[in-house]
RNA sequence: GGCCCGUUCGUCUAUCGGUUAGGACGCCGGGUUUUCAACCUGGAAAGAGGGGUUCGAUUCCCCUACGGGCUGCCA
């Protein structure tokens, strides 16, 4: 069965970058009735916070990406420091003194010689006194020591990858105070929740070359790994300068669907054009890494508003009647609203101002050429309220008495009634309109 | 500096050496709607640069440039 993981660390919101990988996941999931795993990896006490592992989850939950199972790398540190132990037995594991000042001050100076800045495994050459010395005065921490061979995998996206284990530093996998790092905690999990298939970003590919090893040192076997390529802005320019603006929570808040996230996110980057898709099996049955390419990929948010409109404009009056009631829209017109507004509005937000509109008439636009004009229309116009045939009726009366016909008609009694030089047909509007300011 | 990946219309991309270099979104024009939108229809729009290999390169190889990622006792 494919077991598939998103596997968040709960020291932030979602954002974009994070929701495509977590959809890539769970469509894998899906699509062929396997099981989807959210799991947080919190093992960094500091930065993780309950609030945001509570954030995530709403995230996830208001785009209908439910999981079947939810685990917490904080309630499994027993198995990390089993595994540690295993890797200690099986000589994979060593243990090192130097501060991380002195680290720092060895990755400067290889770098100054013009030597790549990896761990020299100056610790591995310590005697037992040597070390037990050591552990006098400082805490040591500790390294996987890796096979310096080429390591190699299929990646469902980038192709055959090969990264050459001698240009990698021995990963850290505990600190000195003792806490486990991600990159055991990791591969433990994977192994232990049978994890068949990993999509990640490639900021993640050196982890996977040095997680392989890991894997296999424990005696599990390496699931499929696949990297997508990081989203940048719309200008090229780094995601993560942006990433305020681009957490999930923000853009719910501007009034994006989740259909509209949902279909761009499955499809950006891909080969398969981004169309609409209001339902995530939808989305699942044609869903396939192959089709995304390893390139940067450039995302604007601006794209998630034509599609955001294209399905509300879909949307059955059922499924917005309560949010058309709140908006203080007599029963009777409810409906007549929705048909009439729908497809003039962006988000669902701006259905409130064009019943603000309707209810209290808007600030007429009169261009002064159109001023005599409009002044002889509105003697003709009768009070509020109006009836199917009352647009047709008035600028019959209107073209009889002024003459005018076509735009030159209508144009400037839409601008003197709405405000606007756009909106829906007028003899809706004028169904709806409660107000008209310009008669003064 | 080292390692990994990448570079085709504005954007996401197709092309398994020979194509009028295709599609989608966006854009522009026309039609329709007495506005806009929607819809229909048409159009403009691309192989980073330089070397090879080849009868023939967008496609294969090398170099350069540019972009992204990694190079943490973060994830």
């Amino acid at each position: 069965m494919v077991t598939t993981r998103f596997a968040p660390s709960p020291t932030g919101y979602i954002h974009v970058g994070n929701l495509r990988t977590a959809l890539m996941n769970y469509l894998i999931a899906r699509k062929t009735g396997g099981q989807f795993i959210l799991r947080l990896d919190d093992t960094d006490q500091e930065r993780s916070k309950q609030e945001y592992a509570d954030g995530i989850q709403r995230d996830l939950e208001w785009l209908g990406l439910s999981w079947d199972r939810l685990e917490r790398q904080s309630d499994r540190l027993d198995r990390y420091a089993a595994a540690a132990d295993e890797l200690r037995a099986k000589g994979r594991f060593y243990e090192c003194f130097e501060s991380p000042t002195e680290l720092d001050l060895k990755r400067k100076k290889q770098l100054n010689m013009g030597k790549p800045p990896v761990y020299d495994r100056a610790a591995l050459k310590l005697s037992a006194d040597e070390k037990a010395k050591l552990r006098e005065t400082r805490d040591g921490y500790w390294r996987f020591l890796l096979d310096q061979e080429r390591i190699e995998w299929a990646d469902g996206i980038l192709g055959d990858i090969s990264i050459d284990a001698a240009s990698v530093s021995d990963p850290v996998l505990i600190r000195a105070d003792g806490q486990v790092l991600y990159t055991l905690a990791s591969v433990v999990d994977d192994i232990d929740m049978g994890v068949t298939h990993i999509v990640r970003g490639s900021d993640h590919v050196t982890n996977t070359a040095t997680q392989i090893q890991i894997i296999k040192a424990l005696g599990g076997t390496p699931p499929a790994f696949a990297h997508h390529s990081l989203l940048t802005g719309a200008q090229g320019e780094a995601l993560s300068k942006r990433l305020g603006t681009l957490s999930l929570r923000d853009l719910r808040a501007r009034g994006v669907e989740p259909a509209a996230l949902l279909s761009l996110m499955a499809r950006l980057g891909s080969s398969q054009p981004v169309e609409l898709m209001t339902s995530l099996d939808e989305l699942a049955e044609g869903f396939d890494l192959s089709h995304f390419g390893a390139a940067p990929t450039k995302f604007d948010a601006e794209d998630l508003f034509p599609l955001t409109q294209k399905y509300l404009h879909g949307l059955d009056f059922s499924a917005v009647a309560s949010r058309i009631r709140a908006l203080g829209v007599p029963e009777a017109l409810a409906e007549t609203f929705w048909r009439v507004v729908r497809e003039n509005i962006t988000v669902l937000d701006d259905l409130a101002d064009w019943w603000t509109l309707f209810r209290d008439g808007a600030e007429p636009m009169i261009a002064p050429e159109d001023a005599d004009y409009v002044a002889a229309a509105m003697a003709l116009l009768p009070p509020p309220p109006y009836g199917p045939d009352s647009w047709a009726n008035w600028t019959a009366a209107v073209k009889e008495a002024t003459g005018r016909k076509g735009k030159a008609l209508f144009m400037p009694l839409r601008l003197a009634l709405t405000g606007q030089t756009h909106g829906p047909e007028m003899a809706d509007v004028m169904t709806l309109l409660q107000t008209v300011r310009a008669r003064g």
